[in-house]
DNA sequence: CTACGACTTCAAGTTCACTTTAGGTCAAGG
DNA sequence: CCTTGACCTAAAGTGAACTTGAAGTCGTAG
């Protein structure tokens, strides 16, 4: 059984290879030795980087991520962290519905201006008090 | 009636002055003129930074909402452009709403290692797939 | 055996939205 | 009038997550 090679790893997982050397230096990753130059790794790899991915869309920093590993590989996630990020996830989500209607709404409202319309209005007033501050960046450039 | 210089505009609207001079150099904002070399603004000031933060709240960058406003100050926003937003953050909504429910799950879950819980191992591949992926970044640190 | 192309390392570059720093100006209070 | 401190500019720095580039190594197909 030939263990698979930076390449068909980048295959298979969609990660760029130079991704996955980015991880290793993190500490994410680790390859299974190498074979001359090159890195090989164990098919566990896989389950590794859709944990990363999984942490990444939930959104934890890689950083965060790599705390959760064990220097052994093994998997060590805090409970108590996981809850942290879904009140996080609901604040979020919560005002990324509040910015979304207002969004529909502002894109067919009849008024001449979007500054005459009362629902844009009031979710400027929202956004001037801060009530939904907090910048998210919902869509990074795709990888691939 | 004196127009509000930049530390007022910065204590009323609780961005930092940097950030309102960072605004200016991208042609986000402009002053009213100067009193000496200190800028004063125009109350208008206000209202265009509440823009500023609600196209920041929706998900677009500096250089979007740019383009959202007229070499004249007014505000030329096109509908068509914030449906596509709007469908985005629908987009990004159920992403973190799986998440989110993911996370609550595994929060509480009983199994010994989260990789040996069923619903952990659903979004895992979920994440591994890519059905998840495309990062966000909910919560920017905070200014003030 | 040799050439090729895929891999290697290390450093530097990219984007976004700002912040920080260094060095200077000037309006206003005492 | 003089000091003070808030403002000014320009340039460089920050952090996250990678990507790109240059220069070098080496397994494998022919």
């Amino acid at each position: 059984m030939k263990l698979p090679d930076i390449a068909e790893v980048s295959r298979v997982s969609g990660i760029p290879a130079s991704a996955l050397r980015f991880y290793e230096e993190k500490g994410l990753i680790a390859s299974a030795g190498r074979h001359g130059l090159r890195r090989v790794y164990e098919p566990a790899i896989f389950e590794r980087l859709a944990l990363i991915a999984l942490g990444q869309a939930s959104g934890f920093t890689l950083d965060e991520i790599g705390a959760m590993f064990c220097a052994d590989g093994r998997v060590k996630i805090d409970r108590q962290m996981l809850s942290t990020k879904a009140d996080e996830l609901d604040r979020t989500i919560r005002r990324l519905n509040a910015m979304r209607d207002g969004l529909r709404h502002a894109a067919v409202c009849r008024a001449p201006s979007h500054l005459e319309c009362p629902t844009f209005r009031r979710l400027l007033s929202a956004a001037a008090k801060g009530t939904i501050r907090a910048p998210e960046k919902p869509a990074r450039k795709r990888r691939r």
